[in-house]
This record gives structure tokens, sequence and C-alpha cells, in this order.
DNA sequence: GCCCAATACTTCAAGCTTGAAATTATTTCC
DNA sequence: GGAAATAATTTCAAGCTTGAAGTATTGGGC
């Protein structure tokens, strides 16, 4: 290990990007194949599926990660085929909540249950210690700025 | 842990993710704010400085993890700029070499400097056992398929 | 030598994503 | 009450990304 501190936490990173790359695509595969859907389309209803009452756009963006621009367009595709929902705030006229319409949910339970699986399998060579480990450490890496 | 193992590998991934999008996200502003570049650039002139002779277009978009299609897009804007040269296979008229020209090598030098530190400075909480112990597990990530 | 499956790359349409600008609404503070 | 700052969302242009379809080339089996 002669290599500096920040080679190291280079390497980290490559692989770490590496990991997730590949199992997104798998992931990404999974849901075009088998459900006739994508990732994006997935994350929203996931986010959407755990905060049942509905979001506002601009939190359903921070939990995406994504800017909010995306959020608008992706929550309009679901929109339009009926699996999402747009409610303006009767308080505050500059917000709308968003959230599953009984459709999305629906088809959320079926997805869920597939991509759940789809990644236990992307992830089966990890020994359960290693998934603790692992686990633990992404907790407190949670980045800085 | 009354989790069955599905549903931690579950939580894993959404971690795992999460960590991978605020780091991208952070190297994507830093690219744009400081260089006016970007990360898909950024990633193509990475592969290529690690690969000074050349590489084919499959090779790269193999090395990078996207599709064929999306390698042409971004060589092409590279190589708009003078960062990229094409050259074809003198053996195999199919086969076209990609490879960074001196301005592009001399480019790239500069971002990955700057790449490098604020990588280092994304992950700067962990600690060094931290980053062995993960670098090991993501090692044996590699996905199934 | 001739077919034809495989390979390398590009093109294309559709969708995703971003960051910035624009729009509309609310709050703050004088 | 009104101006200015702040906030929530949408719109927009540009670029990224995908998978599929298209073009060209190669190499193996016959």
């Amino acid at each position: 290990m002669t290599d500096p501190l920040s080679k190291r936490r280079l390497k980290m990173w490559i692989r770490l990007l590496g990991v997730s790359r590949s199992a997104e695509s798998g992931l990404r595969e999974f849901l075009r194949v088998r459900h006739g859907t994508t990732l994006p389309r997935f994350d929203v209803m996931a986010a959407l599926y755990r905060r049942r009452d509905g979001v506002t756009m601009t939190e359903l963006s921070r939990m995406l990660l994504v800017s909010n621009g995306n959020a608008t367009t992706v929550v309009d595709r679901l929109e339009q085929t009926g699996l999402v929902r747009r409610t303006p705030s009767e308080t505050d006229r500059r917000t709308v909540f968003v959230a599953l319409t009984p459709a999305g949910v629906a088809q959320f339970e079926t997805l869920a249950a597939g991509h759940e699986a789809e990644v236990s399998r992307l992830f089966a060579r990890l020994s359960e210690t290693d998934l603790d480990t692992l686990t633990d450490i992404l907790k407190r890496m949670v980045a800085v700025a």
C-alpha cells in the first residue's frame, strides 16, 4: 500500500461506481423485459409507495436525488398512464401533492416483488457478514456536501 | 434482524445507490463549475488515458458499461473539440481506434488531479480501515450477470 | 470461391436528465 | 398595504442514454 490515501479513495470510488452501474443496468433490463417499464418510473413509484399519503414535487426530487425538472417529466408520464395523480394543495397554491392511484399501488406491488428478487439475485455472492459490514459503512458514508 | 435476507440485500442496494448518486452528482457539479465539462466526457477521457495507445469503440463501451451508441455520441463530441482522434484500423475495416490527442492528454491531466481531490473530499469521512474493507467487499461483488 | 453468421460501428427515435429561466404564489418586513 | 425576497413548480434547450435497426466487413464452413 504505497498509494497515498487519495488514490485509494479514488480506486474505491471506481469500484463502487462499477458495481452500482452493473446492478443498475441489470435492474433496468429486468424492468424493461419483464414489466415493460423503466428504472426512473420504478424509482418514482417506490418513493410514492413509501409515502402513500402523497409528497410534494420538491420532496420527491429530494428523495430521488434528481433535479426538479426531471421529477416533473417522469411524473407527467406516469400521470398520463394513470398510475399517479397530482392534487393541488389547498393551503398553499404553489405546491402539488403527488400520489399513486390505486392502479399505481397495484402495479407497484407486482413490480416490487420482482425487483426485490432481482436485487437479491444480483447480490447473491455477498455473505451475510459482508452485507452487514457493507451496510454499516455505507450508512456512515453519506456525502459531505 | 427479523428481515429476510432478500430485504437486507435490498436495503443495502438502496444505500449503495444513494451514496453513488450523491457522489456522482458532486462530481458532475465539480466538473461543470470548475472545468466546464461533464462526467461522461471525463469518463471517456479517463478510459482513453488509461489505454493511451487507443481502444476500439466496442472496448470503450465495455470499459464504461454504456451502450455502443452512447460511446459513439460522446466520442463524436470530444472529436469535434479536438480532444480525441479516431483512426481506422488497417487490418479490419470495421474497426476504429479512438485515442486522446495531445491536447486531450494535457486537458485530462488537469482534470484528473482535480477529480481525484474531489473524490477524496467526498469520501473524507471514511477511515482507512473502512476503505480497505469496502474495497475488498466491492471487489467480490462484481455482478452475476 | 460463396454463403451466412458473427462482428464493429453508426444512426435513429424515444425517453431521461440537467441546470437555468420563467411563472406563479407566499412570506417578510417595512 | 406593498415591495422585495423566497419558494414551488414547470418549461426549455442541450446533452446523455438506451435498445433496436441499419450498414459494412470479416471469417469460417462448405
